[in-house]
DNA sequence: GTTTCGATGTCAGGACTTTGACATGCTCGA
DNA sequence: TCGAGCATGTCAAAGTCCTGACATCGAAAC
């Protein structure tokens, strides 16, 4: 091997700091951090803030979809969901009345503890968005799907 | 509390997953996942995959350098060094000769390592780059970069 | 009706990452 | 000259997450 074809660059690029996967990790790893900041004053980690925002959404959804939502799997999602049960944030029926899927409901508590945060996160979401031209930014959020499509479908 | 201002949301959505900051992460999360499905026939995790490529960027960096190139602390970075180190991958000087920074280096071993990877993750990015119009990727990638750092400068 | 399959919840073990702390060594200013 | 400040590397402990495995339960296929 000597000039034996050398992979090609998915796109011009000098470095790999300027691929395309660099830059998405760097504005998500950024993202991860401004919200542990934000969440920390309302003792919340990220994983239970999500956990909340969509039980919020979807109430009495299984821990398992839980998981899928949260893009974890069902082990962290249930250490998860024990540790906002025993804070009284939510609450699971002991059995199942039909299938085997535990339904997950916010108690009161937990809604107020999520509406608080969620202001929180909310403004770290406005200074992101703040960051790129209005009139780009449904474009961004349809491309981002798109390669997550793109990539799922493996 | 009935109508009490509820926190504005950043932009309009129907729920949390339409939000920049779920939909970001699912990108994120994909590609990760994608990264290791194409990395583990080639024995890298994908921190170690970073930490490689990195190197071969900048060849001498320190260890304190490469964690922040690979957004993780010091210490992980350290676990990853190690083993990449006793995998012959890197090779890394006992003690340094002039500041307290020990310079890392690629190995011809690690070297050609990282070039069978890199075929295959460069594959996964030209999926995912083919997923969204050529004439907005230029721009995409800058709006993330722009995120990060409106983010980043707290 | 019985069997096979898929989905859910859980346990055990290990791997990875982080927070907190400390020692070392350069650099710059008093 | 010497001290404060900062960066690097490392250790220890805890938390988080994942892989692998198992039991349970419903639904669909036979």
């Amino acid at each position: 091997m000597g000039e034996g074809r050398r992979p090609e660059p998915p796109h011009e690029a000098k470095d790999v700091t300027e691929h395309v996967g660099y830059r998405l990790k760097r504005a998500a790893a950024a993202l991860r951090t401004a919200m542990e900041q934000a969440l920390r004053e309302h003792d919340l980690t990220v994983p239970q803030y999500s956990c909340l925002e969509l039980l919020d959404e979807r109430p009495g959804i299984s821990g398992s979809d839980l998981a899928r939502g949260t893009f974890v799997t069902r082990q962290s999602s249930a250490v998860v969901l024990r540790g906002l049960q025993q804070a009284g944030l939510v609450t699971r029926p002991a059995a199942a009345e039909h299938g085997r899927a535990l339904p997950v409901h916010l108690t009161d508590q937990g809604l107020a503890r999520l509406r608080a945060a969620r202001a929180a996160v909310y403004e770290v979401e406005r200074r992101m968005i703040a960051a790129v031209p209005a009139a780009r930014l449904e474009a961004l959020l349809v491309d981002l799907d798109k390669m997550a499509a793109a990539l799922g479908e493996a």
